[in-house]
RNA sequence: GGUUUCUUGGCCGAGUGGCUAGGCAGAGCUCUGCAAAAGCUCGUACAACAGUUCGAAUCUGUUAGAAACCUCCA
């Protein structure tokens, strides 16, 4: 398998550290606002990344944090902070925030069918890590301490590391390129960023520390968690290319400074999500909430769409490129999607004929093309989990179920070993790889209501055979017919 | 200004130096009581220019345009 690594700028062999065991890290959200479509993406893509790897045989432990302190009031920036201003207003603990965004977050993301991560630790139960981290870059001599706080000293660690190596940014453009931010004055150099913040007496979140009362840097909770729970050095980090500067190259010069190894062998980083070619984010507000793709309740949205829809959607762009969400383009998913779904559905009970079948039929070249679709789709996720390719040959092999389904057959133009490995692979991508799984209608109600009108019917005609078989089926469904004596007919569940 | 990346048919969206990606929409056909579903067939696609090559959407260069990041964000 090959990944294309940030760090190389390269797709390379992955090969793990300590086969069978990947270690994977995935910076997750950070909890103080609704989960957005932004969201979606990482958490569906790297999750098909977790699925792949155990489908190939590996043991993944996948770690994904939870930000939950660090960002709730700015590091430097005097602007307004809409979310601790919402804070204020509703009167809120910022727990109360964390929380409840929490758990909002694991509620979209789960009906997208995401697999939750081995461990979601947060950034709050790993205080006296980050201290300790802190301590430790401070005895390396990468850190100074100004007024309660403690800065990473970039330029000092730039002179025996290379800061930057991640972006392929060079210190020396980065000054000039720095803004002049407010509150800066204590750092000695505008690229130092903070590892520990002396809290300011209106701060809510803040820890007692060798430096004082404060609270840890934006960068530091990934490093510690990510060390203790993977070790100092790991297969996989994985996040939002707009992470990747400044948020993981801070991650990799604290982990060098503090262990002096690098701590990622592979970076891969997904590419954002637009609307209307427009970039989301939180800041400008135009953002759709995962709840109201779902809903529809968005004046953006012509329609409400289905979690696996958004699923699919994701799935069909690579993970590398940006993702344009319009209407068009989450209608064209909605209907491949329900095609992939009723051909998965089909090809469970579809069956290699036993015998009496003619042996004659057998087309080579039918065979040959549903083994170059397997291997093509296995080959697609070989390549940097290109699960658009891999979406266009299940879409192949949709059209071939689909015939085979209708014309049964003609099943024996292909051998019985091929049959089975594309059913095998077939569902195994579907349903274990991409996660994509049937969405039921709910429609009992409306059916049930329909069935009515036949007993209704077959009543006023007098045809007791087929009112004692209405009735049978929705007793078989634990269901009552009630004939009420003002004529209507109503239904309960049995008592 | 710097860094990174992108520009593919009506829309979305893959792509290897030479062989049909795929989906959606559209047209025609088959099947069908009518439909639907399904299958088959079809449309001029690769930003522009120049170069490398027997051959390039795919490599190189130039130009134009776009995006993200450089400041909290996935």
């Amino acid at each position: 398998m090959k990944v294309q690594n940030t760090l190389s700028q390269k797709k390379e062999v992955f090969e793990p550290i300590n086969s069978p065991h990947v270690g994977m890290y995935v910076c997750g959200p950070t909890v103080y606002n609704l989960p957005h479509i932004g969201n979606a993406r990482p958490a569906v893509f790297f999750d098909v990344v977790n699925r792949y790897l155990q489908f190939l045989g590996y043991k993944v432990r996948y770690v994904r944090n939870i930000t939950d302190v660090g960002h709730l009031t700015d590091d430097g920036d005097m602007g307004e902070d809409k979310i601790s201003k919402r804070a204020k207003l509703e009167q809120l603990e910022p727990m109360e925030i964390v929380d409840f965004y929490t758990r909002k977050y694991f509620e979209v993301i789960d009906k997208l069918n995401v697999i939750r991560p081995n461990i979601t630790p947060t950034a709050t139960g790993h205080i006296v890590e980050q201290i300790q981290l802190t301590q430790k870059i401070l005895d390396a001599g990468l850190a100074y301490i100004a007024d309660g706080s403690v800065y990473f000293d970039v330029h000092k660690y730039n002179k025996q590391e290379k800061y930057g190596e991640l972006s392929g940014r060079i210190l020396d453009d980065l000054l000039e390129a720095t803004r002049e931010l407010d509150g800066q004055e204590e750092k000695r150099n505008p690229a130092d960023f903070a590892l520990w913040k002396k809290a300011q007496p209106e701060h809510l979140m803040r820890w007692s520390s060798p430096w004082g009362e404060g609270f840890p840097g934006w960068h530091l909770e990934c490093t510690v968690m990510s060390t203790k729970y993977l070790g100092e050095t790991f297969d996989i980090h994985g996040g939002g290319m707009d992470l990747m500067f400044p948020h993981h190259e801070c991650e990799i010069a604290q982990a060098k400074a503090s262990t002096g190894k690098a701590p990622v062998k592979y970076w891969l980083h997904n590419n954002m999500i637009t609307i209307d070619n427009a970039k989301m984010s939180k800041s400008t507000g135009n953002f759709v909430t995962i709840e109201e793709l779902f809903s529809g309740n968005n004046p953006i949205l012509a329609q409400a769409y289905s979690p696996m829809t958004v699923r699919f959607f994701i799935l069909q762009a690579h993970y590398r490129s940006t993702l344009d969400f319009t209407n068009d383009g989450l209608l064209a998913s909605q209907k491949g999607y329900k095609r992939v779904i009723n051909a998965l559905n089909i090809i469970k009970k579809l069956e290699f004929p036993k015998e009496n079948f003619d042996k004659n039929l057998f087309d080579e070249k039918i065979d040959t093309q549903i083994h170059q679709f397997c291997d093509n789709a296995l080959r697609a996720m070989q390549d940097d989990f290109n699960t658009a390719m891999a979406l266009g040959q299940i879409s192949n092999m949709v059209k071939k179920i689909n015939t085979f389904y209708l014309q049964p057959e003609t099943i024996p133009q292909i051998a019985e070993t091929t049959f089975a490995r594309m059913k095998g692979l077939f569902i195994a991508l579907v349903e274990d790889v991409l996660g994509l799984q049937e969405e039921k209608n709910d429609n009992t109600e409306g059916l049930i209501v329909a069935l009515l009108e036949f007993y209704k019917e077959a009543k006023a005609e007098k045809n007791y055979a087929i009112v004692d078989k209405i009735r049978g089926h929705f007793k078989a469904n634990k269901l009552t017919i009630k004939d009420l004596k003002n004529g209507n007919v109503e239904w309960g569940y049995e008592e």
